[in-house]
DNA sequence: TTCATTGTGTAGCAGTCGCGACAATATACC
DNA sequence: GGTATATTGTCGCGACTGCTACACAATGAA
C-alpha cells in the first residue's frame, strides 16, 4: 500500500557510519550527515526518527561489519590464547588501514560522557562490551580446562585487563602509532598475563 | 596605567576547568561557560582570546593541580616500582572522589579526534604525556641500575604499556567502576609486567 | 586635570543547530 | 480509476553557536 523507499538505505547507513566515525558523535551535525547520506530531512526523520537513533543504527551497522571481523578473529583461532593474539592482530590491521575514517574504533570512540549520557546508547555499548568480554572469558576457561593454561589462571580478572588495554590502545594510536612498537608492547603485555 | 582586572581570574579559571571537565571540550558552549566563570563576553575575550585558548589554560590549570598530585605520587615513593603503584592508587582515589566533575581525567578525556584536531592543544597533550612517560622510564631504569629490577627489564617498552592501560582505565570507569576489582586488575597487570 | 590604556557590559552579527509542518508525489490494494 | 498510505523535498521555526564592535568605566602617569 505505501510508497517504496527511494534511496538505498544500506548505502546511506554506511555513509552515515563513516561520517560519525570520522567526526564523532558530538562533532557530527545534521546537515553534513544528510549530505553524506544523499537524502533530505524528510527521508531522514521518516526512517531514522532522530540523530540519537541514527547513531545507534550506525553502531549496530559497525558491529555487524567491522566488529564481526574481530569476533571471528577471536573465535576461529584454534585456541582462546591464539584467538586473543589474533584479535590484537586484527586491531593492528584496523590501525594500519589508511581508508578508515578514523583510527579509533567507532565503539571505543563512543566510550565518552556525551555518548554514554544517552541511556539507549549506553545500554547498547555496555551490552556489546560485556558480550565480547564474556565470550573471551569462556574461550580462555575452555583452554584452561583443556590443560592449555595453568589451573591458577584467572580469566575473569585477565579479560577485563585486556579489554581495558584495548581501550587504551585506540586512544594512544591517536597520539602516535607505530606498528612495530605496538606489536612489541602487545606481546610483552600478553606474555606478562600468561598468554 | 591600565584598569585592573575586576574578577578573580584564578577562581574563574577553576570554575571553567570544572565545567570543561564535566561537559567535555565539544560539549561546553560559551554562554554556560561564562555563567560558570561569573563574567561576561567582554572580560572573557579580553583575557582568554578564544574558547580553544581557554581550554588550553584549563588543561594547564588541571595539570598544575590534579596532575601534580600524580607526579608527586610517582616521585615521592622510595623506588620507581613503588612509585608506579602509588600512581595507580592516586588514580583510583580520583575515581572514588564523588566531588569530581567527571570520572575521567581531563587530560585523558582530551585524547579525542576533536581536541587533537587543534594543533596547539595536541602539542600540549602530547608533550605532557611524553613528559610523564619519560619520567617514569627514568625512575624504573634507576631501579634497574640499583639492582631492584632484573637486567632484562625493558622500561622503554613497559612504560608505554602502563600509559596505555591507564588511558583504558579512565574509559572503562565510565562504563562501570568497582574499586576492589580495579585494584585486583592493577595488581595482576603490574605483577605480570614484573613490577 | 588630562590623557592614554585597559577592563567590562551590551547588543548583535552571520551562521548553524535539530527538528517539524506541509504539500507534492509515488505506490498498492480495492 | 479511486483511494488510502507512505516517502520525498522545501521551507522555516526558535534557539543557540563563537565572536566582535562599541560605548563606557576605571586606572595610573604626566
Amino acid at each position: 500500500m505505501p510508497r517504496t523507499l527511494e534511496f538505498n538505505y544500506a548505502k546511506a547507513l554506511e555513509q552515515a557510519t563513516r561520517l560519525f566515525w570520522k567526526l564523532g558523535y558530538a562533532g557530527t551535525s545534521l546537515r553534513p550527515l544528510l549530505k553524506a547520506m544523499g537524502i533530505g530531512e524528510g527521508s531522514f526523520y521518516n526512517k531514522l526518527k532522530s540523530m540519537d537513533a541514527a547513531y545507534l543504527e550506525c553502531l549496530k551497522h559497525y558491529n555487524a561489519t567491522v566488529g564481526q571481523r574481530r569476533g571471528k578473529a577471536l573465535f576461529s583461532a584454534p585456541t582462546g590464547q591464539a584467538g586473543v593474539r589474533a584479535l590484537f592482530k586484527e586491531i593492528l590491521n584496523c590501525l594500519d588501514n589508511p581508508h578508515a575514517p578514523s583510527k579509533v574504533c567507532l565503539m571505543a570512540a563512543s566510550v565518552t560522557g556525551e555518548v554514554l549520557a544517552e541511556p539507549r546508547l549506553k545500554k547498547f555499548i555496555v551490552q556489546e562490551i560485556s558480550k565480547m568480554s564474556e565470550a573471551m572469558i569462556a574461550r580462555l576457561k575452555a583452554d584452561q580446562q583443556a590443560g592449555l593454561l595453568p589451573p591458577d589462571f584467572d580469566a575473569a580478572t585477565v579479560v577485563p585487563i585486556i579489554i581495558t588495554y584495548i581501550q587504551g590502545q585506540w586512544r594512544m594510536a591517536l597520539i602516535s602509532y607505530n606498528r612495530a612498537q605496538f606489536e612489541k608492547q602487545v606481546d610483552v603485555f600478553l606474555t606478562g598475563l600468561g598468554l
